[in-house]
DNA sequence: CGTGCTGTTGAGGACGATCAATGACGGTGG
DNA sequence: CCACCGTCATTGATCGTCCTCAACAGCACG
């Protein structure tokens, strides 16, 4: 049985010999309780950290202390590789469900990276994760909040598939899709209660559960071929038609 | 007289030699006139381009025929380096002033990264890219088109400096604006004469220019401290001041 | 001297924010 | 077992930012 991690670096083109060196490094464990912190803004810890197990997000705080989260990290994700290439990036990482977190110390990190194919593995991660920003980034812009949500939801989903999470049920608060999402909350909730309307989402009113994922992609046009998940990618082909 | 592109490779830490070694790497050039394109969005020719001089933005087109800019290049930015490891990002690199640029053949990139300081160097870019699309993310989320349009504007200039490109004038036009922060032209137009009105930018109408810097930091809420430019960002301290 | 692109202006309308209050649920401690 | 509290979800009403449509002006180009 394949974990989450194990099949992150497998679908990053890292083989079996390299991945168990990798996950020899990653020994060390942390539990980190719902809500808490993973990383602080303002963290110097000389250590990067590998979510094994749980949801978090990467947030910014801004001056009037609103939160705005940047992306959702599900198991198997890098948490923090950007504070290792670059020291001062004020970015937090919190858990929104409980999660385990798996430790690798800069050292050790050095010397993981002196193999060509992790070194190139972790090139391809931030390059994934640098696609899934250009993705956000464009259905932020100028679509509507029910497009932007489940654009999102979509994604979500996607990601978590491909590490072998197929709940459809979404660890998020209507909250945090909000700050996610850059909308407030009370239209978040005017935005799933739509989707619930249209059986897309159950109407399960403490969960954020996906019952019609082909519609959802399609309402969101998402096309998961940004995320660059060879196997996974196919069941969520290209919904969106040019019509007049 | 430092090149753009000689400043670049020193600001991400890499060192005469292996900078000369990755000059002479990059001899071959190309022009693009404005509003070419310089790759398109299913472009597959194996070699990353380098911009050397002038303008140029990387964008996506939507399903509705929309340019949605996802960001912008400025003289010794890389244009493609994500197709070097992702192949296939359905994404466009459009000039938007004449433009010079270095071609680099996959073959020889390859013999570039093999130098250390070189691989960092690209690694560390593209982090800087990731922090700027987190950045640009965080100002689209929840701001007014007056701070969008400021913190816009507030990067580019900054990132210029930072190549030795010191003049106040930006190589817009409102519709790039627009496109780049997920406005209406129109809207940006309005927004564009309030910053007039506020003297932050000159009533030149045919360009785009800065003429007060401070107050456009100050309006766009901008700190540049992401661009990790250490002798810049000194210039862009943060302006914003906790406000009751 | 037209043609096209960019910038400008006005009017009307829609989407989503904000404010305010209430409901539902789970956990805690008495 | 129940009262209390905090968090999250929900609802209604009002308001503002920004979009859309439409027309026109200025400038560069051939």
């Amino acid at each position: 049985m394949a974990s989450p991690l194990d099949l992150k670096l497998r679908t990053l083109g890292v083989q079996a010999d390299d991945s168990n060196v990798f996950l020899e490094a990653a020994k060390r464990r942390l539990h980190v309780a719902a809500h808490e912190s993973i990383i602080r803004e303002a963290d110097t810890a000389e250590q990067v950290r590998i979510l094994l197990a749980g949801t978090a997000c990467a947030y910014k705080t801004n001056e009037d202390g609103a939160r705005s989260i940047l992306s959702f990290h599900h198991a198997g994700d890098f948490c923090d590789l950007h504070r290792y290439v670059l020291s001062d990036l004020e970015l937090g990482i919190q858990a929104l469900t409980d999660c385990t977190v798996a430790i690798i110390d800069y050292q050790n990190l050095d010397e993981l990276l002196s193999r060509p194919a992790i070194a190139s593995a972790f090139w391809r991660a931030s390059m994934l994760e640098m696609a899934r920003y250009r993705e956000r980034l464009s259905s932020t812009g100028r679509s509507t909040a029910l497009e932007r949500v489940a654009h999102l939801l979509c994604e979500q989903l996607a990601r978590r598939e491909a590490v072998g999470i197929h709940s459809p049920r979404l660890p998020f608060s209507q909250i945090d899709i909000a700050d996610a999402a850059g909308l407030s909350v009370v239209h978040v909730n005017r935005t799933v209660q739509t989707l619930r309307m249209l059986n897309v989402l159950s109407r399960a009113n403490r969960y954020i559960e996906v019952m019609d994922r082909k519609h959802l992609a399609k309402i969101g046009k998402f096309d998961g071929r940004y995320l660059n998940m060879s196997n996974t990618a196919s069941n969520w082909a290209v919904q969106v038609e040019t019509r007049g």
